[in-house]
RNA sequence: GGGCGCGUAGCUCAGCUGGUUAGAGCGCACGGUUCACAUCCGUGAGGUCGGGGGUUCGAGUCCCUCCGCGCCCA
């Protein structure tokens, strides 16, 4: 650990670098990440631009609400995805203009907490019952003091631009208010109601948990098959995966249409070993082709037979005590945990001749979610929500368009599964949580349900109240998040300005956990949809595919990558990695190489800033429009489309995509490209210099402010640089608005300039310098050495003169050996390059063997008359008439480009005999 | 049983409303001490887009079907 003294002298001197006076600072040579992250947080946050306050009180508000981390939780990857959409979106609203709100939070997370808190109390050698209910919520309140803030800080380092001076906890005092209003509509309503259901019972944990909770394993088990024996003599033969539950059956059930058994529909069977009896009943609900086609009744450890159970109004049995262990339904096996109990009762079956076979068979075994211990059906008083009628309102809330799923393909999921809603279970026997605001009257029996805690029964004014002692399911207080932390009952300002909220960002695993609720609970409370449009992130998964998982030992920890890469480059990784709502699988070698772009960022800055020093403030031409050269058009060109394409993908949520256009333009155009050129127009001086730093500057700056939103620390940090080079150089270049302090609070770009025809004839020069180049590795023509050309440049000529210095400079062309000419013989030993409008040729005296010059040409030759002859079949297809005049215009120009090289390499050919 | 997604270069993935010889990064081969960067630069090799059928002037992209992988719900 650093000492706090030394972290604050640390700290410190960065503020010093960005207050007031721009100072230059050499930049070194590589970007360090580590020394820069950290240190820009800190003064974003300090500067309040995190808060929707930074921009005016008449900005129209843009608000995500933090899908919030467990307070128990270490970062994950799925943590690392959903800062990197979310401060993406925040981001950009700002740079938009927008009032950007990023609502901060953690969620108190029931039943994780608590048993951390238990296993701290174990390593005390203590226990939750030991230390009763009041101690043990007080040292979960110092545990989550402590280790609260753990997750939110490492929230921090991947850059997350949250305003936490409103950040919220589930359990804190308004959330907690939220919770029991919630829970009293819903009571007044008749949506929440208490009763004896089937339950999912987690014997770990001793507690019920929700359907959600529960997941479904194939598992290699085996099947029983027995006699049932049949009151006045005879057997049923039945099949079951579970015989302990033979002790809680009620009945027996065949098939109505089951030939084999109707004459036993209407007699009583006999439980084997207790005995007791219960009716043969029939159903259609029994499958005649599994097992024996006769199934065993058992209500109350089975939801299928809990619903034949209803239909037929068949008595329920609970044949376990709560830790799975037999009662006394269960006679001599009382006592016995279900596993025991089941290889008992088998082998007394046997014994008594009531035994058939046993079969391998693979089962679907209900585990929890949380412990992973088989979930035990059983019966059981707890409360539940009624969510059918909010479950149409939030299906009608997609359907009629109010709110957008991306990708879309999501909403039948949704559909699927809010069409088929069932009882939602909200009671947990636990702590931690939010107690269930019920009261029951020891003297009158009456429930009195309120917000606040009451000090008399509202029936007959008895003061001996006794709450609920259960608390509600954390998803309960996670479905109002959206509104109870903007204040929700209160009437709050924030309330008003932010809600609804804008976009709900998060893994498309809790849909139904989570955005599902929400919606839901957002209709009936609020009378509102919560967000208008739902995005869905895949699941991060390592290198090969697989799931990242603790025990496979897969886990990548954002922290260590952050540590070996900076969090920008995860970001970028996790953003254009993958595409919106597919499984994205992490190879650390992108990280690697996204780390590598934010250097090539620093580098190219780097550049742009010592470029400065070469270019005077007397040289600013006074029409810079006039003076701009055809690279800086094409390249002013490309930056406007990229804006716009970024605007029109980031728009549609292609985030991705967006990015990997930023990068390519960024890297292969802005930084292979024009900056070379720079170093030509800069090294002509006067204003061609002044105008061509103008240009990188601008091209720079536009591409950081678009590339923020992505990798936030890096672009700030060489932003900063940028705007401190311009500023301290004075020499006129700023951007049209003038600097702002800071590019997270810049304005977010728009197109300056569309030259089509300047960008078309920058891309001809491009083609020629990548053919020439092309030629000399072909020729293994030493990099070091300039060369003679000869440009046959036909109307192109004014355009190649103009360029006569770049095309030396970036094909290593030698300057007194260049002729550029309307047209042009070639040399006799001369490489032949056919470019359509205009050919070159490369005389390369002595480097070059003629034969191999010829057969190249022929090669080449060959390859355009294949294309010429399947262009020319094209346009002499239907295609002609029936496709866009566009679209066939420009295989039209396409063909004569190609006619036009063919000939030319055919007149070479002839030339060389 | 119902539903969804995926299968594109050796690897990890793009390919947005179908537009006409398929792209990136990494890896690979060859070459590079150009005053921003070797966390780099230049050049190149590498894919019958899982198989088959259909719609269309045109299909990686739309439809059907089969095969393989994964997930959700029951």
């Amino acid at each position: 650990m650093v000492p706090r003294e030394l972290c604050a002298l640390v700290l410190d001197w960065p503020r010093a670098f960005f207050i007031e006076e721009p100072i230059m600072i050499e930049m070194p040579k590589a970007y360090d990440f580590s020394a820069t992250e950290e240190r820009l947080y800190q003064w974003w946050e300090e500067n309040g631009w995190f808060k929707p306050e930074a921009r005016p009180d008449d900005a129209q508000p843009f608000v995500i609400s933090i899908p919030p981390p467990n307070i128990t939780g270490e970062l994950h990857m799925g943590h690392a995805m959903f800062v990197a959409l979310e401060d993406l979106m925040i981001r950009r609203a700002r740079m938009q203009g927008r009032a950007a709100l990023w609502v901060p939070g953690v969620d108190h997370a029931g039943i994780a907490t608590q048993l951390q808190v238990e296993k701290l109390l174990r390593s005390e050698g203590t226990s939750r019952l030991e230390v009763g209910r009041d101690e043990f919520l007080r040292r979960t309140w110092e545990w989550k003091e402590k280790y609260g803030s753990h997750i939110t800080r490492q929230l921090r380092r991947l850059g997350a631009s949250c305003d936490w001076d409103r950040e919220r906890f589930t359990l804190d005092e308004g959330l907690s208010a939220a919770v029991r209003e919630a829970f009293v509509r819903l009571y007044r309503m008749g949506l929440i109601y208490q009763g004896e259901y089937l339950v999912n019972w987690s014997p770990g944990l001793q507690t019920a948990v929700s359907d959600l909770e529960v997941e479904h394993h194939q598992e290699q088990g085996t099947l029983y098959y027995f006699n049932y024996p049949v009151m006045g003599g005879g057997f049923l033969p039945v099949a079951t995966t579970r015989p302990e539950t033979i002790m809680g059956d009620t009945a027996v059930a065949v098939h109505p249409d089951d030939d084999r058994y109707t004459e036993y529909i209407g007699k009583t069977a006999l439980v084997p070993i207790l005995n007791r009896e219960i009716p043969i009943i029939a159903d259609e609900y029994v499958d005649m082709t599994f097992g024996t086609g006769a199934l065993k009744i058992t209500p109350g450890h089975d939801l299928n037979d809990f619903e034949i159970g209803k239909r037929h109004g068949l008595a329920i049995i609970s044949a376990m005590n709560k830790d799975v262990t037999m009662n006394e339904q269960a006679g001599p096996y009382a006592g016995l945990d279900r596993e025991e109990a089941r290889a008992k009762i088998w082998a007394d079956m046997t014994a008594a001749g009531l035994t058939i076979r046993t079969e391998p068979y693979t089962t679907n075994v209900p585990r929890s979610q949380r412990g992973g211990e088989i979930v035990e059906p059983m019966i059981s008083k707890q409360w539940f929500v009624n969510a059918k009628p909010m479950a149409e309102m939030a299906l009608a809330a997609v359907h009629s368009g109010r709110i957008t799923i991306v990708p879309d393909h999501f909403i039948k999921i949704w559909d699927n599964w809010l069409e088929n809603i069932r009882p939602w279970c909200i009671s947990r026997q636990l702590w931690w949580g939010h107690r269930i605001p019920v009261w029951t009257c020891e003297a009158c029996g009456h429930q009195t349900i309120v917000t606040v805690d009451p000090a008399h029964c509202e029936q007959c004014g008895s003061s001996r109240l006794v709450q609920d002692p259960d608390v509600l399911d954390t998803w309960f207080s996670s479905g109002l998040w959206p509104f109870s932390t903007l204040g929700w009952p209160e009437q709050t300002a924030d309330l008003a300005r932010f809600y609804p909220t804008d976009v709900m960002e998060t893994g498309y695993d809790i849909l139904f956990f989570w955005v599902a609720r929400m919606v839901m609970s957002a209709a009936l409370f609020t009378n509102d949809i919560p967000f208008h449009t739902v995005y869905l992130h895949g699941l991060v998964r390592d290198g090969n595919g697989r799931k990242m998982s603790k025990t496979y030992g897969n886990v990548t920890d954002p922290i260590d990558v952050i540590r070996q890469f900076g969090a920008d480059a995860l970001r970028f990784t996790l953003l254009t990695g993958g595409t919106p709502g597919n499984d994205l699988n992490l190879a650390i070698e992108r990280v690697e190489s996204n780390r590598n772009f934010a250097n090539k960022i620093w580098n190219v800055t780097r550049f742009v800033t010592r470029s400065f020093e070469r270019v005077d403030a007397s040289d600013q031409p006074s029409d810079l429009m006039a003076a701009y050269s055809t690279a800086d058009r094409w390249i002013l060109s490309r930056l406007g489309q990229t804006i716009t394409n970024v605007d029109r993908l980031m728009d549609g949520y292609l985030f991705g995509e967006a990015g990997r256009q930023i990068y390519e333009f960024l890297w292969n155009e802005f930084a292979d490209w024009y900056v070379e050129i720079a170093k030509v127009q800069i090294g002509a001086g006067g204003a061609v210099a002044w105008t061509t730093l103008s240009v990188l500057v601008t091209v720079l700056d536009h591409g950081l402010r678009l590339l923020h939103p992505f990798i936030p620390f890096v672009t700030e940090e060489t932003w900063q640089q940028l705007r401190s080079a311009a500023l301290a150089a004075d020499i006129g270049i700023s951007p049209a608005e003038g600097w702002s302090k800071a590019l997270i609070i810049a304005d977010w770009p728009r197109p300056i300039l569309d030259d089509p025809a300047a960008a078309a004839d920058f891309e001809l020069l491009r083609e020629l310098i990548r053919r020439i180049r092309n030629a000399r590795a072909e020729q293994g023509v030493e990099p070091s050495r300039y060369i003679p050309a000869i440009i046959a440049a036909g109307d192109k000529l004014t355009l190649m003169e103009s360029q006569r210095d770049l095309l030396v400079a970036l094909a290593r062309l030698d300057d007194h050996g260049l002729t550029i000419a309307t047209t042009a013989t070639s040399p006799a030993q001369a490489v032949t390059l056919a470019l359509g409008p205009l050919t070159c040729y490369l005389p390369l005296a002595g480097m070059i063997d003629l034969s191999a010059e010829r057969a190249r040409l022929e090669k080449e030759e060959a390859g355009l008359a294949t294309q010429i002859d399947r262009l020319v079949g094209l346009l002499n297809s239907p295609f002609a008439e029936k496709a866009p005049e566009a679209v066939v215009r420009k295989e039209r120009e396409k063909l004569a480009g190609l006619e036009a090289g063919r000939r030319e390499i055919l007149e070479r050919l002839a030339e060389l005999g």
